[in-house]
DNA sequence: ATGGTAGAAACTCTA
């Protein structure tokens, strides 16, 4: 079973590229994050014609998630259950006796702005629901845009970005905390090349001098940890014309 | 030096 996710950044503008990868790439399910769109002009139709049933929950403007995958998912859940929030972050259901989330964590703006502290809160909410899930789901993923780099290894500039928001030591601990529950980062669990990232700012050529920041992963529960048998990041995408600012992360899951 | 670019939407916010 494969599992990707990826920031589009407009599933509506990203669409061409999204059918793209989706055909090159074959995976059984795909996360998604801003879809920037509502509910009422998600395109699935366009996305049944390729194969891919579609689960979304969407706002206008900002946010938006979504799963798409090969079969019919069940057990659909919007937002952070007993979580007011009033922006559309997260939706989770079962493929398969796998358990998907799709998340958008806040961006925080800044270290100190109330962005940031709502993006600690969020963190928080987070765990005490993933705590849960993971009790209830022992083949759980979660996947998408957590907006936090863990480790030096994981940022262009450890030095420059020290106490930013994304790398800030209250985000990395937030993460942590959150991994401490028993998830493994798919990506760490496999040789990779030294400075992989799956984010690159669309400003001052970061792309193309490799300054980026691996913020987008793939948690997965002991039981599915155990059968991963490859992670990686489609950089490529990034290259090209239209890309989004992220490139798709991916993980295969032994189906034995 | 607080820049730069992309997207949605509406003359500004978010990332």
């Amino acid at each position: 079973m494969k599992v990707a996710t990826w920031n589009v950044n407009s599933l509506r503008v990203r669409l061409p590229q999204l059918l793209g990868w989706l055909a090159a790439h074959s995976p059984d399910a795909i996360c998604l994050q801003e879809t920037k769109c509502e509910d009422a002009t998600f395109p699935a139709a366009e996305l049944a014609a390729a194969g891919y049933c579609s689960v979304h929950n969407g706002q206008r403007t900002y946010n938006g998630v979504a799963i798409l995958s090969r079969r019919q998912g069940s057990g659909v859940c919007r937002g952070i259950p007993r979580f007011a929030d009033e922006q559309s972050r997260v939706i989770a259901a079962d493929f398969d006796g796998v358990r998907i989330a799709s998340v958008y964590v806040p961006n925080g703006q800044s270290v100190g702005s109330e962005k940031y502290a709502y993006k600690l809160r969020w963190f928080e909410a987070l765990e005490a629901w993933l705590a849960s899930e993971l009790a209830s789901h022992p083949r759980l993923a979660v996947l998408g845009d957590f907006n936090v780099a863990p480790e030096d290894r994981d940022v262009h500039d450890p030095a420059a970005w020290e106490g930013n928001v994304l790398f800030s030591l209250p985000e990395r601990a937030a993460l942590a905390r959150l991994m401490g529950l028993g998830f493994a980062d798919g990506f760490r669990l496999f040789d990779q090349p030294e400075k992989s990232f799956t984010w690159w700012d669309y400003r001052m050529g970061a792309f193309r001098r490799n300054m980026g920041l691996r913020i987008d992963h793939a948690l997965l529960s002991p039981e599915l940890a155990g059968r991963l048998v490859a992670c990686g990041v489609d950089k490529a995408h990034r290259g090209r014309e239209k890309a989004s600012d992220h490139a798709p992360v991916w993980v295969e899951v032994s189906d034995s």
